[in-house]
DNA sequence: AATCGCGCCTGACGGC
DNA sequence: TGCCGTCAGGCGCGAT
C-alpha cells in the first residue's frame, strides 16, 4: 500500500514527465471517491501549465498555474504513466492527459484515495494545515517526540501515527521501527526515557529513508504497464510476520492489536 | 479537551 | 467449486 516511501517514489517518477506540461484533457471514471472528484475540473485545468509537483504528508501536490491538485492514494491507489490512448481498465478512476500525448492515470479499487482541487495555498487546505513535521525533516526529532508524549495518554504507536505528531508513519513503519527502537507497541508514552525518543526518531528516519531507497527500484520501472512493487517489502523485521522467528534474538513475534490495528513485536526485545 | 472506535471500499483468503 | 464471512488499512468524524 502507499505508504509515504511509496507517495514519495511516485512523485519522484511523474515529476519530470509532468513538470512545464500543459493539461489538455481531464476524465472522470468514478468521482466517488473518499470525496467526490469536483466535476470543475475537466472546466478548469485544460490549458493550464504544471509547474510543479510536491509531495506533504501522503499528499501529492500537483502544482498548476491557477491552483493546485491534491492527490491522495488512500490503501490501494496507484499511479502510473501511460499513452492518452491506453484503454482504461477497471478501476481507473481519474486521467489526466496531457498536451504531448501522455497521461497521468489513477487507478484506486478500494476507493480511498482522493482527488482534490484548490486555488489557495494548498498547504493551508483544511486537510493538511494541522499536519506536524515530515518524518525526515530536522524539525522532527527525539526533543520534539518527547514534548508531545508528556502531553498525551496513549500508547507509543498511537503516538506515532498520529499525524499532528509526525506525518507519513502508517502501520507498517509504525511496528518496524518501534522494533528497531526497541520499544513495546503498547508502552504509555508517558513511561519512556527522552534517551529512548532519540532512538525512536532515528529509527522513523532509518526505516523511511531505506523505503524510499527501496522504492527507488520501482522508480526505473515506473512507465512500465505493470507498475512492479518496490523492494522494501523484503526488508521487513516485523510487519506480516507473527508467530515467525525475532530476526534478532529468534524469540516467536507477537501481534497486539492497538487502535484497530495489527502491531506484531518481539516479547523479549521490546519493552 | 483528548481519546477511542466506526465506516468508507474491494480483493484476498479461509472455512465449510 | 462456490459462497460467504473476515480482514486489511488511512484517516476524518462522531461518540464518549
Amino acid at each position: 500500500m502507499p505508504e509515504l516511501p511509496e507517495v514519495e517514489t511516485a512523485r519522484r517518477g511523474i515529476a519530470p514527465h509532468l513538470i512545464d506540461r500543459t493539461v489538455q484533457e481531464v476524465v472522470i471514471r468514478q468521482p466517488r471517491l473518499r470525496w467526490p472528484i469536483p466535476a470543475r475540473l475537466g472546466k478548469e485545468l485544460p490549458g493550464q501549465r504544471i509547474t510543479e509537483v510536491e509531495r506533504r504528508a501522503k499528499y501529492l501536490l500537483i502544482r498548476l498555474q491557477q491552483g493546485t491538485l491534491i492527490l491522495h492514494l488512500g490503501m490501494s491507489g496507484s499511479l502510473r504513466l501511460l499513452p492518452a490512448t491506453t484503454t482504461a481498465q477497471i478501476h481507473d478512476h481519474f486521467d489526466l492527459v496531457l498536451s504531448d500525448g501522455c497521461c497521468l492515470r489513477l487507478r484506486d479499487p478500494r476507493r480511498f484515495g482522493a482527488v482534490l482541487w484548490t486555488r489557495k495555498d494548498p498547504l493551508r487546505h483544511a486537510l493538511l494545515r494541522s499536519l506536524g513535521p515530515e518524518p525526515l525533516d530536522s524539525a522532527f526529532n527525539g526533543e520534539c517526540l518527547y514534548q508531545w508524549a508528556s502531553k498525551r495518554h496513549t500508547a507509543i504507536k498511537n503516538l506515532i501515527m498520529d499525524q499532528r505528531v509526525v506525518v507519513g508513519v502508517g502501520n507498517i513503519y509504525a511496528n518496524e521501527a518501534l522494533f528497531m527502537a526497541g520499544i513495546h507497541p503498547a508502552r504509555s508514552c508517558r513511561r519512556i526515557a527522552r534517551k529512548r525518543y532519540l532512538r525512536l526518531t532515528d529509527a522513523i528516519k532509518t526505516v523511511l529513508t531505506a523505503a524510499i531507497e527501496a522504492g527507488g527500484t520501482t522508480l526505473r520501472d515506473f512507465r512500465s504497464a505493470d507498475g512492479k512493487p518496490g523492494y522494501f517489502a523484503q526488508e521487513l523485521q516485523v510487519y506480516g510476520k507473527e508467530g515467525l522467528a525475532c530476526p534478532a534474538c529468534g524469540n516467536q513475534l507477537k501481534t497486539l492489536r492497538i487502535g484497530q490495528r495489527a502491531s506484531v513485536y518481539c516479547p523479549r526485545c521490546q519493552r
